[in-house]
DNA sequence: GCCAACGTTGGC
DNA sequence: GCCAACGTTGGC
């Protein structure tokens, strides 16, 4: 669900970001226990604080889809058209994602998934090229996503930028990410608890190293 | 277009 | 703080 871009990026506005997180930290207090407790058990959990993820899937929707009259597609080939190949991730309006958007560092990749069309499933590779700043389409009445409960001196969503890698070597269509975790949830592999089907409708999403790995890897496989 | 899953809201 | 009603996501 997430995106409906338009090219627009790193903006001088955007130094206002860490305080922003700090501050929204504690009026979304809740949820952010709810997604770091989520995100814990793989790796790296040693610290206190959040668990460390490295590594990402990102839902957006490839086809025409109208929502107030504006169309919300965004395929991967249409980041892939874009100046420099970026973009922000804007429209992310769900607490869980918007956290796990602010623990992305620079230079981390997601999947790019293609959801709600006539195949979903991981298109691509993406990277991380600017961490979570301020949404700024939350206060754009005109937006898609506009948020009349966000005030601009404590905004409650966060975006980050993100660049094209490459295209997966084949489409790994959602039906056979599925057939795997089926598999896997009985004989204890590497995609059981994998967030797309343990967490319904979260558009970011962590992955673990494993999980990454094992899906790269399917990509020289032939189709189960 | 249907509808299951699940996050959010608001009454109490 | 519980929980029913409601809204959204997203596969099929």
């Amino acid at each position: 669900m997430p995106p409906r871009k338009k090219a627009r990026l790193t903006d001088k506005t955007a130094s206002s970001d860490k305080t922003d997180n700090g501050k929204t930290a504690s009026v979304a207090g809740k949820e952010e226990k709810a997604a770091t407790s989520v995100g814990k058990n793989k790796e790296g959990s040693k610290s206190a604080g959040s668990a460390e993820y490295s590594h990402w899937l990102m839902k957006s929707e490839p086809e025409s889809r109208f929502e107030n009259g504006i169309d919300v597609k965004f395929g991967i080939e249409d980041l892939k058209g874009l100046p420099d190949q970026t973009s922000c991730w804007d429209g992310v309006r769900n607490y869980q994602a918007r956290n796990f958007m602010r623990q992305m560092k620079e230079g981390q990749l997601a999947f790019f998934y293609h959801s709600n069309c006539k195949e979903p499933g991981i298109a691509g590779i993406i990277k991380i090229v600017k961490e979570a700043y301020v949404d700024h389409t939350q206060f754009d009445k005109k937006d898609v996503h506009f948020d009349a409960t966000s005030k601009a001196d404590n905004p409650k969503w966060s975006m980050v930028d993100v660049q094209y890698q490459r295209m997966m070597k084949r489409f790994l269509p959602l039906s056979e990410l599925k057939k795997y975790h089926l598999q896997h949830c009985t004989s204890g592999g590497p995609l059981k608890d994998m967030a797309l089907f343990t967490r319904a409708r979260l558009s970011v999403q962590p992955l673990s190293s494993e999980e990454f790995d094992f899906i790269l890897s399917l990509e020289d496989k032939e189709p189960l």
